[in-house]
RNA sequence: GUGGCUGUAGCUCAAUGGUAGAGCUCCGGUUUGUGGUACCGGCUGUUGCGGGUUCGAGCCCCGUCAGCCACCCCA
C-alpha cells in the first residue's frame, strides 16, 4: 500500500523539514503583527464557484457529494474561506486585520516535483486597508519571509504588477470591462505563447500585438510609484521588478499582484497574490465590504528552493541540528544504577530537557553510538562511581567528573549548550 | 487532461533471452565502562501488477498502475 498519488507519508525526517518551515512562517507573521486563524479544509463546493476563484482553479477542484447529498471540496486554497469568515464577523475586530494562516488544501492535477495534491500553504492577508501602504506591507512580509529561509535576492525576485493598469489600457482601447478577464488571460499566456498566437487571440479585441507589447515593457508604471518608494524607503527595492506581464490566474484580484520567482532552476513561482478588494463583499452579498491583500507560499517548491541555495540548506541543517530529539543521553554503564538514572531522567525531563537513556542492558560503546545518532549534545555516564556522573561533551569528547546533585548548576552554567 | 522516459532488496544500482547480485542502511559481533573510520557475520526480493511470445523472460511484445520530465497551470 502506498499513499494515493500525490499525497504524501511525512516521515520524522520530512516532519522535521516541515516543522522549521512552519516556524519560520509563524515567527515572520508574528515580527509583523500577525495572528494566526484556521477554517475548515472541507467548504462547500459553491464557495469555490460563486463568483470568485474563478478560472483555472475550479477544474482542479477535489470534489465530490458527501453522504447528505452536498456538493463539497476539500480547499484548493484558503482566501475564499478567509474572506467568508472575516466577512461574518469583521466588526470584532479593528481594522486592519493581519491574519495568516498554515493549512493543506488540495488541488487535483497531475502531480510533479513542487507540485501534489496536498501541500501546505502559508496564507497572510491583512484587510481592511487599501492603501499602497498596506500593498508594500505585504510585499515586505513576503520579501523577509524568504529571507528568513537565507534566501537573498541573488535567489529570487518579485515580479510587481498591478490589474488597474489593464484597466486603464483596456479603457483607452475602448474595451467594456465586463472582457477584462478574457483579455487579462491572453496577456497571463503572452509570456509562454507564440507572439502569432497571441496576436490571433487579440484580434476580437482590436488591439493591435505591439500596443500590447509596448505596455507591457514600458518603464514607467505610475500606479505602482507609491508603493515602490514604499520599498526604497525599507530598503527592499532591490527585491522587486516591476513587470505587467504578471497578472495571475485567480478571477477575483482587482489591483496590485505580484510573484516570487526563484532565480535559478527552472523552479515555478514560490509564491503569489494580490489585492481583491471586491471579495468579501461579493461573497456576503454586500454586507461586508472590506478591502483586502494576500499572497500564499507553498511548502513543496520552497522545500526545493532550500535544497538548491546553498546557504539556505546550511541554514536549515543547523536549525534542524539544534532540534535534535536527544540533547542529553544518559549511559548506564552499571545496570544496578539504573534506579538511579531513571530518577535523573525524569529530573533533567521536568527541567526541559529532551531525555533518552537505554531501555534495556547494552553495552557502553553500542550507548555512545546510540547517543550520537540520535543528535545529543551530551552523555551523562551513571555507572559504579554513583553520586559521582561523568558528563561528557559528544562533539569534542571532553568529559568531566562531578557530583549528581551538582549536575543541574553545571548545566544551568552550560546552558548554551541547550539548543533551544 | 496530452506526450516522452523509467519501474530489480528499505535506499542507490548491476545482471550477452539461460540458477537474481553488489554497495549503503539496518541488526549482531570484534572477550564484557566510552561513540562517527576499520574488520567479521546476518536479514530482506512474488524483478510494480496482469497477460502474451519462447524449451526458457528481470531482459522481447501488449495492457495497467506508479514515478520522473515536458505541456497545462500553479504553491
Amino acid at each position: 500500500m502506498k499513499p494515493l498519488p500525490g499525497f504524501r507519508d511525512l516521515f520524522p525526517e520530512d516532519f522535521a523539514r516541515r516543522s522549521y518551515l512552519v516556524g519560520c512562517w509563524r515567527e515572520t507573521a508574528r515580527r509583523y503583527g500577525f495572528v494566526e486563524f484556521d477554517g475548515p479544509t472541507l467548504e462547500s463546493a459553491e464557495l469555490y464557484r460563486k463568483k470568485n476563484s474563478g478560472g483555472e482553479i475550479l477544474g482542479q477542484l477535489y470534489g465530490f457529494t458527501d453522504k447528505g447529498e452536498r456538493e463539497v471540496a476539500l480547499r484548493p486554497e484558503v482566501t475564499p474561506t478567509l474572506a467568508r469568515m472575516v466577512a461574518a464577523r469583521h466588526r470584532d475586530y479593528p481594522k486592519p486585520l493581519r491574519w495568516f494562516n498554515v493549512g493543506t488544501c488540495f488541488r487535483y492535477e497531475r502531480q510533479q516535483r513542487g507540485r501534489l495534491r496536498e501541500f501546505l500553504q502559508f496564507n497572510c492577508d491583512l484587510l481592511g486597508d487599501s492603501s499602497p501602504a498596506a500593498d508594500a506591507e505585504m510585499v515586505a512580509l513576503l520579501i523577509d519571509l524568504l529571507r528568513s529561509f537565507g534566501l537573498t535576492n541573488q535567489d529570487f525576485v518579485i515580479r510587481l504588477s498591478n490589474r488597474e493598469a489593464w484597466y486603464d489600457f483596456l479603457d483607452e482601447h475602448g474595451v467594456e470591462k465586463g472582457r477584462a478577464g478574457e483579455f487579462l488571460n491572453i496577456v497571463d499566456k503572452m509570456e509562454r505563447e507564440p507572439a502569432e498566437k497571441t496576436e490571433e487571440k487579440l484580434v476580437p479585441f482590436g488591439i493591435p500585438l505591439a500596443a500590447l507589447q509596448s505596455f507591457v515593457q514600458r518603464a514607467e508604471i505610475p500606479s505602482l510609484a507609491p508603493l515602490l518608494s514604499d520599498l526604497e524607503a525599507r530598503g527592499l527595492r532591490d527585491f522587486v521588478r516591476p513587470d505587467l506581464g504578471v497578472v495571475r490566474g485567480l478571477a477575483y484580484y482587482t489591483g496590485v499582484v505580484f510573484e516570487a520567482f526563484a532565480l535559478q532552476g527552472n523552479l515555478r513561482a514560490i509564491a503569489g497574490g494580490g489585492r481583491y478588494d471586491r471579495l468579501l463583499a461579493d461573497l456576503s452579498d454586500g454586507s461586508a465590504d472590506l478591502p483586502a491583500i494576500g499572497f500564499g507560499v507553498g511548502d513543496a517548491v520552497l522545500l526545493e528552493l532550500i535544497n538548491e541555495v546553498a546557504a539556505a540548506k546550511t541554514q536549515e541543517e543547523s536549525a534542524l541540528k539544534a532540534d535534535a530529539p536527544v540533547q542529553i543521553y544518559i549511559v548506564i554503564a552499571a545496570e544496578e544504577k539504573r534506579p538511579a538514572a531513571l530518577a535523573l531522567s525524569q529530573k533533567l525531563r521536568s527541567e526541559g530537557w529532551r531525555v533518552a537513556f537505554p531501555l534495556g542492558s547494552e553495552r557502553v560503546g553500542k550507548q555512545f553510538g546510540t547517543a550520537e545518532s540520535a543528535g545529543a549534545t551530551l552523555a551523562v555516564v551513571i555507572g559504579a562511581e554513583w553520586p559521582v556522573v561523568k558528563v561528557k561533551r559528544l562533539a569534542d569528547r571532553h568529559e568531566e567528573e562531578l557530583a549528581e546533585r551538582d549536575l543541574l548548576a553545571w548545566l544551568q552554567e552550560n546552558r548554551n549548550l541547550k539548543a533551544d
